[in-house]
DNA sequence: GTATAGTTTTTGATTAGTCAAAGTGTAGCA
DNA sequence: TGCTACACTTTGACTAATCAAAAACTATAC
């Protein structure tokens, strides 16, 4: 029912509305994340909210209904469900997957993407470490900790890469940050604005610090 | 470069001039195959004109150029591994994939859709038995002998199935009317517009003859 | 040769999604 | 308490794709 254009602002919004828990999510970082004018996305708005998929408050920001919700988590299993497919199955680069699902999300059928489901044997995360909400929209919390919350010596194994850009992608998988991976902090500097790591039996390397809050760890 | 829709139309011109060898398409034919009325396939011809996919001559008809016929026939390549792809690998009734394809045909890139042809094995028809154009646009042509010009008695081998309706699909499945089954012409009843048919060992059962010219056949 | 039926084209309108640019509201500083 | 900068909304315009209905052709059939 809803169109491509609908379903990735309601995707976003939810994205939008797990991340920075605030309440209401507002229009600006609507707007920058669907890439449109801050007026774009104030029309759509108004449109989302005659649908019943959010409410929207002037000025205040807006919030999703259980069923605009529902559409969103929908849409981020399509997407990671297909990550999954185009890595696993297909053996592309996780680089450049992405953008592949952002197209294909809108095109697959819920028939096919159970199918698809079961043919991957029901995987948890996507190849970035994302985790796959079930068909029932339950999605496992991902852990918060980051690279720079670690403790200088600890060993911790890498969750999830949060940012999608290819070339960080490409420059990950070189250093072998990599969810699954054993990764060491062997230095914190913090006049320099870096650490230093190990992952594994590989070279060392430095991250500065805003990139080492893109990598999240467990112990 | 061409939408979803430009791709539609570019589609079903080229397997429209490949059916009725006459020249130029004309507007009927196209609004019918695409669902819309005339006026709006008119509009859009000079549009796709505009765009040097095809020439159109007013009440006379349309003819592709060369770049319009690529994109027709990697519309097909895509449309038909697309299909092979959902019953081989996902399990899919063959009733069920035409629908699903004509979505996602517009949604698979170039490089997702050879990494699939490599994973399919190089397929060279889809499920109903329509030929996949190679890469570079090159397709086999496909026999014109139908059920209906054949000799009774003679045993002959199934080769493609040229109505896409689910409804006919399901029935041609239960009679085992499928690519690549043995099939004997037991008798012709020209008075009664019907032809009996044996598949194999199945039981005998009767087809019209405008449904068994659906059915293309070789020796 | 005209009348007519069937096709095709034209015209005018609609919808979804978008932008640029002008206008408005407000949070926080002075 | 008032000002200003920034965030947001409004307005007017545009494009792609579509339809309905009126108008214009054209190929026959008589
Ligand atoms: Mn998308
Ligand atoms: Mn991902
Ligand atoms: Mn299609
Ligand atoms: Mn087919």
């Amino acid at each position: 029912m809803p169109s491509a254009t609908v379903e990735n602002y309601l995707k976003s919004i939810l994205k939008l509305s797990m991340e920075c828990e605030r309440g209401e999510v507002p229009m600006g970082m609507i707007a920058t994340s669907l890439g449109v004018t801050p007026g774009t996305a104030t029309s759509m708005m108004k449109n989302l909210q005659k649908e019943k998929w959010l409410s929207y408050k002037s000025r205040k920001g807006v919030r999703l209904t259980p069923s605009g919700k529902k559409i969103g988590m929908i849409m981020i299993r399509r997407h990671r469900l297909l990550e999954t497919f185009l890595v696993e199955t297909l053996g592309l680069d996780w680089s450049e997957i992405h953008e592949e699902a952002e197209v294909l999300e809108h095109a697959i059928s819920e028939k096919v993407l159970e199918r698809l489901d079961i043919f991957l044997g029901k995987p948890r995360h996507d190849p970035h470490g994302h985790p796959i909400p079930t068909k029932n929209g339950i999605i496992r919390r991902l852990p918060k900790k980051t690279l720079l919350d670690s403790l200088v010596g600890t060993k911790m194994k890498i969750e999830s890469i949060l940012d999608q850009s290819p070339e960080f992608l490409t420059f990950a998988q070189a250093k072998g940050l990599m969810p699954g991976r054993m990764v060491t902090l062997v230095k914190n500097e913090k006049v320099a604005d870096t650490i230093e790591l190990q992952v594994e039996k590989m070279p060392k390397f430095s991250l500065g610090y805003k990139t080492a809050q893109k990598i999240l760890v467990s112990d």
